[in-house]
DNA sequence: TCGTTATTATCTATCAGTAGATACACAGGT
DNA sequence: ACCTGTGTATCTACTGATAGATAATAACGA
């Protein structure tokens, strides 16, 4: 894994843990073994590197997932893997959503940030929306209604889950979005 | 109104912009016009100005809902109650929940700050809680369950409109609460 | 193949600015 | 005399950022 990848990870996690002001150039420098400087290397700025977190973080969210179509291919049902991504992103890194975090924040990010950020919950409402149209037959409008509400929820939870220190909230909380209608 | 409370005013708005390291001494000072060193008279520590912020933050949020038992005296519904109280808070301050942000980045705070916020979460899910058990009859174990899923949409709701910069979006995470079951 | 040039990734050293925090002085009111 | 609130001055530590040197590797032309 590349130096550059090693700063990314370094930053993913402090990150997700108390915000974009959470991090130096220092620390992640000192944690993967080079000098401050170095990291500028990578990056120029602080927000190019805050910047391209964002986006790759978008990226492997929505690559793990796969294609709504496929998991019904599979005989999955997307809501279902969709809600199984962020329990896991939560019990297993014990750790918010990146961008959940960046965008409850967002107002005071650098704007290549904030736009990365946004990509996020773009993608993921697109991607919850066809889920929706395809499960449920739904108008795109209608979808789209839904695809708002879970992605919603499914931030709110986690955010709960995280302050009150208990991942069983987040089940309790997510528990009515696998309700069979 | 108190230098100390301008100040906590101040804090409020810069800590609601961007978490907890988005504010320090020097700018609460300049904006209501005396020294950082004055500051620390008033909040000996960073983590007890946090502490405190989030502490009136939830005092204020609940009293401004009142008790559940008194709004359905006044033949109010509860629930939407406490829906527009978070609508205003998005739409006329234009910013995210304290706790919210708070609590999304609680491993990055000091101790007594998560403390604080950890009681926002707590009081709000007895509000709810107590809400639903006499708008919907259900048991505590029940309606703790509903509250945890409105406490978390609504949470959700904030963050993603912040994100999206969209406060429609906060309208339509939301409907769903006011569904008459 | 050999020598030259370019690129990549790191280093040392340093900068101006800001962070939270402290010691101490001072004024005004009780 | 004391308490409250503020100011001056200062400390150490850290911030993001830059300049310039260095070593290692890759690419290229004769």
């Amino acid at each position: 894994m590349s130096k550059k990848q090693l700063l990314l990870k370094a930053a993913e996690a402090k990150v997700r843990t108390g915000g974009y002001n959470n991090f130096s150039f220092r620390e992640l420098a000192d944690e993967i073994g080079i000098k401050s400087s170095s990291v500028h290397y990578h990056f120029p700025t602080k927000a190019d590197l805050g910047a391209e977190l964002a986006r790759q973080y978008t990226d492997n969210f929505l690559t793990n997932l796969g294609a709504p179509e496929a998991l019904i291919a599979q005989g999955k049902k997307p809501i279902e893997v969709y809600l199984q991504q962020f329990q896991c992103a939560l019990t297993e890194d014990k750790k918010m959503c990146l961008c959940g975090l960046l965008g409850a924040e967002t107002d005071g990010l650098p704007e290549k940030v904030k736009t990365q950020t946004q990509r996020f919950f773009v993608q993921n409402i697109e991607w919850l929306t066809h889920a929706y149209m395809q499960t449920d037959g739904a108008s795109e409008h209608t979808a789209k209604g839904q695809a708002i509400a879970a992605l919603s929820l499914l931030e709110g939870a986690m955010l709960v889950s995280k302050a009150m220190n208990d991942t069983a909230i987040f089940t309790t909380a997510s528990a009515g979005l696998l309700a069979t209608r």
